[in-house]
DNA sequence: CATGAAATTTAGCGGAGGCTAAATTTTTTA
DNA sequence: TAAAAAATTTAGCCTCCGCTAAATTTCATG
């Protein structure tokens, strides 16, 4: 990572990362995709999978080709798409990080958009990042009457002052 | 923000949001950048502009051009790039939502590129994130103790068990 | 004030990941 | 089993935001 006290835009890091990173942030959100699939189907087709994301299958076919070349997925034209012990690996690792992001989110009170929120923040945090939200969920876990009292200093802060709210979006 | 419990990719947000959101994210950490050199120095310059980004100044051009478009520098060719009163508003949230995130990850003990990390998580979070962000903040700000227990609790947590640490990096 | 240096802009390319349209393959159905 | 329907792939285009190279403008210096 360069010098770390130096700034850069954001493709300027995606530059920078892609030499030591193995996906970018849209195929891991297919193969996350296909991993949840493989657990309650068992299998993916690029039309089920286009449907789940959102795409034309066009989009669909071009990444999951970009996926089996980098030993993810196991496909071959026209036909199923299964996952390798890699792929089952990696896709594991996504849906886990899903879930501490989501999990976070829901504790801080979000509630609005929780799933578009996650799937957006999931991309852009380290691994090291990760293991520290996780471990912020599981002191809130261990520790409900926290959790509690913080919610209440939400509600308190929220009914006190009606937030300024800076109109940028 | 079309279906709330569906699935998209994350060029697929984009693309939904590019309607109501003024800002992609690379304007936002130009935009950002000049607003940092405002308060500093009072003005900016493509050159300048492009050594704090670390890119190129014709990429540096290209961007605030854009930034001109949309009225929120005042900027002629070859000239001196400053802020309108909109560019300012917005620049002011912005750093402010760099100061959030960075706020929070170093609570929650990331201290490894703690920079880049915010960087990319910045632009990721919707207003209403970043409110309950900034509240978890100021509620561990009140509450030092608490703080202070988490700090142990994940001690404790990384000195009990050698992470398993799922290699995806 | 002319001339070289520095700053800036323009033009055009590249990759990621969308899209449509058209071609191809597979599946269904009569 | 042949024709129609559905699924998939290919080809080619678009936007964003980097880049380089070349053109242009501004600045500095003798």
């Amino acid at each position: 990572m360069s010098k770390n006290d130096e700034f850069y835009t954001v493709r300027g890091y995606q530059l920078l990362n892609q030499e030591h990173k193995l996906l970018t942030s849209g195929m891991e959100d297919y193969l996350e995709m296909i991993y949840r699939n493989m657990e309650t189907e068992g299998y993916m087709r690029i039309n089920i999978l286009s449907k789940l994301l959102n795409v034309k299958p066009a989009s669909a076919t071009k990444m999951v080709q970009k996926l089996a070349v980098l030993g993810l997925v196991d496909y071959h034209k026209y036909g199923i798409i299964f996952l390798t012990e890699k792929g089952k690996k990696y896709g594991k690792f996504l849906l886990e990080r899903h879930k501490v992001i989501e999990k976070f989110l829901s504790n801080i009170g979000i509630t609005e958009n929780l799933l578009s929120e996650t799937e957006l923040i999931e991309h852009s945090i380290s691994n090291n990042t990760m293991v520290n939200i996780d471990l912020l969920n599981k002191f809130f876990e261990k520790h409900p009457d926290i959790l509690e009292e913080y919610r209440k200093f939400k509600e308190l802060s929220e009914r006190g002052s009606i937030e300024a709210g800076i109109n940028c979006d």
